[in-house]
DNA sequence: CTGTATCCTGTAGGATACTG
DNA sequence: CAGTATCCTACAGGATACAG
């Protein structure tokens, strides 16, 4: 007998490849770091100064999940001391075109609004 | 003199587009709106059963700020029992694309990895 | 049918300190 | 430099009851 607690996670719609699809972008920073990487390869501490209030724990956390996705590939240099270099794979490359799209129609939309789009949000 | 707790918000970064933009699509069911609307107007009804799990104060809460937006457009019919639709504004149908691209390297990503995908989300 | 109003809680993610 | 480990809390969002 499963006993489900009150206010917990609702189970999971049978099927719904959309949900699980946007899960690749989700989390905070998740589209963040995708963006930031799509003119090349960038290292841990560039991108924690190009996410500016990110933290270590959750720059690593994204990076780790969005890896094991295959979206992005990690890459250590044994330099000293240490870098790792962090890049798009091919498919990771793809989703900067999807974002690009909600980038441009965020911008029309605020457009139509004359100003007053950021405080709608 | 401005007080900051401990936990709390960051203070938003100085420029950032792309955050802003993808702030149109944040919050639980807002994609899974979206995408229920794209062949056509849909009434409240129909979206909750759409959308399994969904609380009535949730989908009250996003169609509210997807209208003020400009992505959805709500109509009210004066019926007995009222009935109102909700259906995409043309800016909201092109959002309908970029999710599309999302789903379509979803399901690349899942076959790349011969099955794991869900699991590595 | 289409919502509001309360109340409550799990969890995402920040702060901080520490390691190889 | 590139992370881990803990600890802690604000807030998103579910449950429930009610209204026009």
């Amino acid at each position: 007998m499963i006993k489900r607690r009150k206010n917990s996670v609702p189970p999971p719609p049978p099927d719904c490849p959309l949900r699980k699809c946007m899960e690749l972008l989700s989390g905070a920073w998740t589209p963040d770091i995708i963006w930031y990487l799509r003119d090349g390869e960038r290292r841990f501490n560039e991108l924690q100064t190009d996410l500016p209030g990110v933290s270590a724990k959750m720059l690593t956390t994204r990076l780790k999940r969005l890896e094991r996705l295959g979206v992005i590939l990690r890459s250590p240099k044994p330099t000293s001391p240490p870098t790792v270099w962090y890049g798009l794979t091919p498919l990771g490359l793809e989703l900067v075109g999807a974002l690009s799209v909600v980038v441009d129609i965020g911008h029309r939309l605020k457009q139509s609004h004359e100003g007053s789009f950021e405080t709608r949000l």
